[in-house]
DNA sequence: ATAACAAACGTTATATTATAACACTATGTT
DNA sequence: AACATAGTGTTATAATATAACGTTTGTTAT
């Protein structure tokens, strides 16, 4: 049932590179990485970064300005997202806790807003730079 | 006992505007308003929210690149934000809810981080807007 | 098949956000 | 006074992101 998406040329190219990659990547070193593969310009890497963050595949770490791969292959549509980040060797790691996803997807205020997004970020220092 | 921290000329500057504005400011806005004040140059707004940030008087919000001002009194150091974004008309609130702040802060996971500090922000649609 | 539309592409230019580096000034210890 | 620390002013530049335009490719409906 689950159609998978079919990406463009330039879409897999740069999830390949996200996906390989074990820390975020900025847009910039993304573009440096592909240059080989035919994409030239930022716009061509953003264009993709766009479409791949719709489709849940990706996220940004806005903290960051950088892009990890999504773990969890169910995450088609990504609106509950958190990361752990290590505020000395920057590692950044996402947080599947259902529980804290469950507690925030249901949150109210009375300020009369619908939710349908999040995201969380904790900083911090990891077990090696402690 | 709450001794209140004495800002420079250019923080005091730079506060006095994000406090007086009703939404979130981008930097150079900010630049731009302060230029009847003296302050010509970036790297002289981007110092002043530095340390704004540090002495918790301003958060800044990650997902939109701007700044608020802080409206806890109490919240001299920042290291628990909240925020509700309206993705329609840009509202961004910061959400003071005890229970979430609690929830948050205990946040353990079997990684080995010690976490200080998190940003969570969330994303939807304000009354007017829906 | 082909018309019509949407999505993706390629390219150039430019806007926006943020920091490096350096010399100087003010302020608060001891 | 000597020293440390924080803040300032300035120029230059790095890093991040989007606008605008025209072309190409892929999908869908007949």
């Amino acid at each position: 049932m689950t159609q998978t998406q079919i990406l463009s040329k330039n879409q897999q190219i740069v999830l390949d590179i996200i996906e390989k990659a074990k820390e975020p990547l900025k847009a910039y070193s993304i573009l440096f990485n592909v240059q080989k593969k035919g994409i030239k310009a930022p716009l061509q890497v953003y264009r993709a970064l766009e479409k791949l963050i719709k489709l849940g595949k990706i996220h940004k770490v806005e903290s960051r300005n950088a892009f990890v791969a999504c773990k969890n292959s169910y995450c088609r549509i990504s609106k509950a997202t958190a990361f752990s980040i290590c505020e000395s060797c920057e590692k950044v790691t996402e947080i599947n806790n259902s529980k804290i996803s469950k507690y925030l997807s249901n949150f109210e205020d009375n300020t009369g807003m619908t939710y349908k997004k999040y995201n969380l970020e904790f900083f911090g220092l990891c077990k090696k730079c402690r």
